[in-house]
DNA sequence: TTCCGGGATC
DNA sequence: GATCCCGGAA
């Protein structure tokens, strides 16, 4: 079975990879950028922003002399935006340490901010030919079925046994051309739902085709609904621009610009809070009314809730974490993705079918 | 509209 | 064990 796998593996990979930009080149630092990239991350979702980070980064100096919020801006949209800051750390620390030269091993990659195993596995064994697995979500499902291993993958004594069978599967030759192909199969044939097993190159090779249950692996366990959080932001504009404040560097959305405003504590209303948290900025305005929408899914919370078109009146005095916004910021700056259509939209009148909020002291000065 | 899949960190 | 997003499929 060793070396069955790989040999049925490798030439179904030269005959239907898929040509990808991020696979045409030999750049250990491409490669360790699009490996972050693409961490919990569709491959077809991937691309552009590979491809434009690239451009905009093309060498790891680049990268390192780069400012975070340039780094971040290259990852809008994308999320999971911890791995924007990770591999901006990555970056400092190849050039600062290991004079521009990424590490050539998994123990020396994993050291890095960012990459875990999977990472460390990819780009050892892609850039450097190390031979190490690298068991991504695709190789994982993959593997499952075909040894028919049961259990939450993720952890305890399954997670020993994929990683214990994965491991061993590895050729000594070409290790990355193999991981790549264990994804790829994963990605377009050997997928969650309707795998192809009629022109799965592993056929009769593979456990739970034999059984005729594919479907069955790998388990999935059920994913409580993320608890629905209020929120209220507010659109304040004052002379044509655009009130923005800068996230915490730590935590949901971490770093990117922002609508003022947020979650929304117990039963305060969507006015009350926006002018609490205006008053905090040295805001002082005018709740005008509800402009937009925000209903917003992320791992573990859903956010719903009110965006408020504000007047803002006299000067105001504003911290470095806020800053009125014109066209050129809007288009500058590393953004909430979904507040981004709000601003764009420009002073927006107030959008008809969001419904009248009911919020009796709305209209009062603060 | 909901569901689901895809790694790392602390 | 809890935190961190998005887009395509259903």
């Amino acid at each position: 079975m060793e070396d069955a796998l790989a040999e049925r593996l490798l030439p179904w990979y030269r005959e239907h990879r898929r040509d990808l930009s991020f696979r045409r080149t030999k750049d250990p630092y491409a490669i360790l950028v699009s490996e972050v990239l693409l961490q919990r991350t569709r491959v077809v979702s991937g691309v552009p922003y590979f491809e434009r980070f690239m451009a905009r980064f093309p060498t790891v100096v680049d990268l390192a002399n780069a400012s975070e919020e340039q780094v971040l801006k290259a990852w809008e949209g994308l999320g999971f935006y911890g791995r924007a800051r990770n591999l901006h750390r990555a970056g400092k620390a190849i050039v600062g340490d290991h004079s521009g030269q990424v590490p050539r091993t998994f123990a020396g990659l994993r050291e890095l901010p960012g990459i875990g195993d999977y990472t460390a596995g990819a780009v050892a064994s892609i850039a450097f030919g190390e031979r190490v697995s690298a068991i991504d979500g695709n190789a994982a499902r993959v593997l499952a079925r075909v040894f028919r291993i049961l259990g939450d993958l993720t952890r305890g004594e399954a997670r020993k046994r994929l990683v214990g069978i994965g491991e061993s599967l590895v050729p000594p030759s070409d290790p990355g051309a193999y991981n790549q192909a264990l994804m790829e199969l994963g990605a377009t044939v050997c997928r969650p739902r309707t795998p192809l097993c009629t022109t799965c190159p592993l056929g009769s090779l593979c456990g739970a085709y034999r059984d005729g249950n594919p479907e069955r692996y790998p388990q999935r366990f059920v994913r409580p609904p993320p608890p629905v959080i209020r929120v209220a932001f507010a659109l304040v504009e004052r002379k044509g621009k655009v009130l923005l404040v800068r996230r915490p560097s730590g935590g949901l959305l971490a770093g990117l610009w922002a609508l003022p405003g947020g979650e929304i504590i117990g039963k305060t209303s969507a006015g009350a809070a926006i002018r609490e948290s205006l008053k905090d900025l040295g805001v002082r305005g005018r709740v005008l009314g509800v402009s937009g929408r925000v209903d917003h899914t992320f791992s573990h919370r859903r956010w719903t809730g009110t965006v408020h078109r504000v007047r803002a009146s006299g000067p105001t005095r504003l911290g470095g974490d806020a800053l009125w916004a014109g066209p050129k910021e809007i288009q500058r700056l590393p953004l909430v993705p979904f507040h981004r259509r709000f601003l764009e939209r420009g002073r927006g009148d107030d959008a008809a079918g969001t419904g009248t909020i009911r919020d009796l002291d709305m209209g009062e000065p603060f």
